[in-house]
DNA sequence: TGAACTTATAGTATATTTGACTACAAGTTT
DNA sequence: AAACTTGTAGTCAAATATACTATAAGTTCA
């Protein structure tokens, strides 16, 4: 009866007679020591029981899709606040062998330093894997995975997101190595350090690291007020 | 008893009570004589009766998002092979009035030369609009089409997708004035020139355009098989 | 203590790209 | 034939990117 409304609201007809169910899918990354790393899940019961997928779960009732992700998120990785970006609709009819759902995926950018080991996630169990190497995941995860990477590549150059990678306070280096994974490039350091601190984009904390085995190097954060003023002044972040 | 399936499935439980439906909203774009443009429709009936709304429908059962897009298009506009970009999933649980409707935006990019005039669509109108000039819209659909616009902007200058606004055969001048309009900028003729023919990208047809006020220019065309060959030599477009 | 090593940081020189501008050619309109 | 519109070629300075050299500031280990 709900499809009759609709159609009575909107003047049209459903060629329907089921409505598909809606999902969340995300893709968390994280980075440590130079290395880009994802969050899977096992699904511990059900017919893909011991294989490895994507984080995700249903929409409820009342939440809009972003509420959702930030919810899951919440339950998966103790983790407020997190960095969450919507890629799109994965829909083909087949992608699920028991009826027809579609899902919606998320890039999700976690500072791995502030996750809590051990997720209360019930019913499966949680890892971190290399980026290259994660094995082949469920269902159409693995195409959403691509999907994803292509997008955080594209956005990394285009917007300062990175940042959501690292700690809270990171040295130039750490954000360099992470531009240099994340775009399987190599780049010259003189080069990176000039071109970022050109931008005005980051706040020198005048602090060094410690406990490190070679010269401690300037401590810098990135403050998104800071981006933001700058954006107004007609400055436009790219690398 | 979908739900049960799914949750013995996956080994989740669904906190959901009523599974959302999901529709498709499509921002057509046109651009002819420098303006750029959206094809809008005028509910014919519904609670939303004579207000206009981006043209969209249902996802059949057995289809794609993708494919659901393309057959809206077809019915609406008579075309096939239109280019088309999903934008993503816009899911505020109030966006429709009458219940949970979550629907997946797309950007379609079309010809408008070979445009069929009168659309063969039933029960609504539809009617081009300047995008500086489009009313108000139904639900969230102003809240798409502002999605829409940013994302066309973006694409733009990363991609070469512009040319699916143009006519098979077009001038140089024709795409300048494509890509002032959608970024909202004056460029420099020559400059322009030199940067798209550097890019080896165009095949100049070695045809002059015909019944002009003026001095007739070259007519060029773009290749997504030369576009492809080149991206595989490490080419990347941008503007 | 000091040599080897690692990383930070400064500087320089060249190639490439961008942006502003000038000039003129080729047509049409009046 | 003069005025006008658009196409097309070329120039030049400024800004940016790229490749490379040099050196400083620490740690580690013999």
């Amino acid at each position: 009866m709900k499809k009759k409304l609709i159609e009575q609201a909107t003047g049209t007809e459903t060629e329907f007679s089921v409505v598909p169910s809606v999902t969340i899918d995300c893709v968390i990354f994280g980075f440590q020591d130079g290395v880009l790393e994802i969050l899977l899940v096992k699904h511990a019961s059900g017919i893909k029981e011991g294989e490895w997928a994507l984080p995700g779960g249903w929409i409820s009732e009342k939440e809009s899709i972003d509420d959702a992700a930030h919810r899951l998120l919440k339950e998966l990785t103790g983790l407020n606040n997190i960095y969450l970006e919507q890629l799109k609709a994965f829909g083909n009819p087949d992608r699920f062998p028991l009826g027809r759902v579609i899902t919606i995926g998320y890039n999700a950018l976690i500072k791995k330093d502030e996750y809590i080991v051990e997720p209360g996630f019930t019913a499966s169990e949680a890892e971190w894997y290399k980026i290259k190497e994660v094995p082949d995941l469920i269902y159409d995860h693995s195409k959403i995975l691509d999907f994803s990477l292509q997008r955080l590549r594209r956005r990394v150059r285009q917007a300062p997101i990175g940042f959501n990678l690292l700690p809270e306070k990171f040295t130039l280096l750490q954000l360099q190595q992470l531009y240099e994974e994340i775009l399987d490039i190599k780049l010259d350091k003189p080069n990176f350090r000039r071109k970022i601190l050109k931008m005005k984009l980051l706040t020198n904390l005048n602090e060094k690291e410690k406990d490190v085995a070679h010269r401690a190097a300037k401590l810098y954060s990135f403050d998104d007020e800071i981006y933001r003023k700058l954006t107004e002044k007609g400055f436009n972040f790219e690398f």
